[in-house]
RNA sequence: GGCUCCGUAGCUUAACUGAAUAGAGCAUCUGACUACGGAUCAGAAGGUUACAGGUUUGAAUCCUGUCGGAGUCACCA
């Protein structure tokens, strides 16, 4: 049991035989004592006094008095205003290291066969660009956001909408088609998606010209971008694609093949994983349907002009477009056809969007149309939405050419983490591979824990030179920790120390050494709640605090060279348990920690 | 203009359901290199938590208003 419930429990009790009355557990306040203070958890007087009519000070003298007869783990208590400060008894510390370390799974929940299942989706790229700095974030919230609801017991099943038609689509086919000599990825040793990119960016310049030309003939904005040819064969394109056109179809899952390798190779790099892959081309004539059946039912309504709307007002929402004139569906219809499938597929409990928070609007009317479609699971979704990354000079606009791209950023990133280990002399006779492996994992966790660290909801600004700073609160300072460690641990074998398997708990530790420990025991409460509030920065705040704990402990207590054996002892199975919490905690956020760096 | 989110040291940021003197890192300055791995540690300086009211024993946190920023309100996705 955690010793915050044990105090919970004992506070409780003491409320009731001094009161004679029950408190509520949202009245007992416990949190950490601040480091001024002498004690481990303090307990917040004030909701209390309603129940004792006394004083703060008088009821936290009364409770800690109690406290210090009745219950065996508190050993001492101070009182200032209203603040009752608790110092735990010297031996529970030891007890409480010894059961973490009987157990490596500590923190983590077990899934069970009938946990409730979670389904999450992210990523959801277009099928005509590469990804980039934007969907950097996206991805490694998505992905930290399964591992950490793993941890938490949920049954997770991890999803990915592509975006794969559309005149977006037929903008990049046409190009190729017309200016790119039959190029493909083997020919010319582009990655898939970045050679659609490529043409889709080309497309775009074509049709800025033939504005432009069409302009100096004198027509207007607007005439010209209606009479533009170039747009109008995507258009055409878009037609023959619907229409099942055998040669547009053909060439619409090649292209769309070359971009699913690159994108596959980037998910790779980035570590991050689907089970179930749904991709809209199949999913929009379910939405089509669903749309069309609350036509009949009344939900919707249509116009004279033939297309279907939604009346939202009743919400103090607008109306909302669900299927144009033409009868062709637009993004709505598309993801409400998507949710019908999946929940079709998967008894899902709750479903989660890692979306961008430009797209609330969005999700707060998905939610509406599904319930109103009857769909049950219409007002449990879960929008995890999160804020923009914007660059030092500002917003990233692809038009620009400001975009971060997402595999030259890792790349960077590596070579980076592997031009500093070099300067350093950190390489130095390690093997190519292993030097590889390194330089891989301390770049990837400099770039993850750059992103993951900051609050998911706030909008971040990334700044490439600062995030491949090794000091302060960064991937790589934890990773360096991690080494540390295990270093001690790799001497202390060699040294042939064997622990014994109960720890002498009369040793005296010092305030530091408790401080680790309780810094321990919270890690399970941590991804607790970093599962329920959805709130992955929760879990590199907290490891980065054992971190810098730990480099004080470090500096100041030698392990090794303590001459106390019980006290050494004490100290490696405790280093041991932090190594093992930070490679927990970077596991979730997806980042590998190595053995040496 | 309506709605939503945000505003914390020069910069990047933390603070669980309101709680003690608002924590850190970067940058700046000062110390510690016989160091179990210095990619380290110790210390200094830096704040009217945008502003003004209100609720409360207690507000960065809740309420109202003002100012500033972002997003959205498409027959784009």
């Amino acid at each position: 049991m955690q010793i915050e419930q044990i105090l919970q429990e004992a506070v409780s009790s003491a409320i009731r035989e001094l009161y004679q009355a029950t408190a509520k557990a949202s009245q007992i306040t416990l949190q950490k004592t601040k480091k001024e203070f002498k004690g481990h958890y303090t307990l917040v007087t004030f909701p209390l006094l309603k129940i004792s009519r006394k004083s703060p000070e008088q009821t936290a003298q009364e409770i800690g008095k109690w406290l210090l007869e009745q219950s065996p783990v508190v050993s001492e208590y101070n009182v200032i205003k209203g603040f009752l400060n608790l110092t735990i008894a010297p031996g529970v510390w030891i007890e409480l290291l010894q059961r973490i370390d009987a157990q490596p799974d500590y923190g983590f929940t077990p899934v069970a066969d009938d946990a409730p299942l979670y389904m999450v989706e992210y990523s959801s790229p277009n099928t005509n660009k590469p990804l980039h700095l934007g969907h950097v974030r996206n991805n490694l919230l998505g992905h930290a956001l399964c591992e950490v609801l793993q941890a938490n017991g949920k049954r997770v099943v991890k999803t990915n909408i592509v975006n794969d038609r559309g005149i977006h689509i037929c903008k990049s086919m046409l190009a190729w088609q017309k200016w790119g000599n039959g190029e493909t990825p083997a020919s010319s040793g582009k990655k898939g998606d970045h050679l659609i990119g490529d043409y889709y960016v080309l497309f775009d310049k074509k049709y800025k010209e033939e504005l432009a030309t069409l302009q100096a003939e004198g027509l207007t904005t607007e005439q010209a971008e209606e009479q533009s040819a170039l747009m109008e064969e995507a258009r055409e394109m878009l037609r023959k694609w619907e229409a099942h056109d055998a040669e547009t179809v053909n060439l619409w899952k090649m292209m769309n093949g070359w971009v699913y390798a690159g994108f596959d190779e980037t998910y790779r790099q980035m570590g991050v994983t689907f089970d179930k892959i749904y991709y809209e081309s199949q999913t929009y004539l379910a939405g089509k349907e669903e749309v069309l059946r609350g036509l009949e039912e009344g939900q919707f309504y249509r116009r004279e002009d033939g297309s279907v709307w939604a009346d939202l007002t009743p919400f103090g929402l607008d109306h909302k477009l669900l299927l144009r004139s033409d009868g062709t569906s637009v993004y709505m219809t598309q993801d409400i056809g998507t949710a019908r499938m999946r929940f079709n597929d998967y008894p899902i409990d709750t479903m989660i969007y890692v979306v961008g928070n430009e797209q609330n609007y969005h999700f707060q009317v998905l939610s509406l149309l599904l319930d109103m479609l009857g769909f049950e699971f219409g007002k449990g979704l879960v929008h995890f939405s999160y804020g923009m990354v914007e660059l030092p000079e500002g917003k990233m606009k692809s038009r620009e050419g400001t975009v971060v791209d997402a595999d030259d950023l890792m790349a960077e990133m590596i070579a980076t983490a592997r031009e500093t280990s070099q300067e350093l002399g950190k390489l130095e006779g390690v093997s190519e591979e292993e030097a590889d492996a390194i330089s891989r994992m301390v770049g990837l966790g400099a770039l993850k824990y750059f992103i993951l660290k900051v609050d998911p909801k706030k909008n971040m600004t990334f700044n490439p030179k600062e995030s491949i700073d090794f000091n302060g609160n960064t991937g790589p300072f934890i990773q360096y920790t991690h080494a540390r460690i295990r270093s001690v641990l790799r001497k202390a074998a060699d040294q042939v120390i064997t622990l014994p398997e109960m720890m002498d708990n009369t040793v005296p530790l010092s305030e530091k050494e408790e401080g680790l420990v309780q810094l321990l025991t919270e890690f399970a409460a941590v991804v607790q709640q970093a599962g329920a509030e959805y709130n992955v920065s929760l879990i590199g705040n907290y490891i980065y605090e054992l971190v810098k704990e730990y480099n004080q402990f470090y500096h100041d207590y030698p392990i090794l060279k303590e001459e106390n054996t019980a006290l050494r002892d004490f100290r490696l199975v405790l280093s041991k348990n932090i190594a093992l919490t930070i490679q927990k905690g970077m596991k979730l956020f997806g980042i590998d920690v190595p053995e040496r760096m």
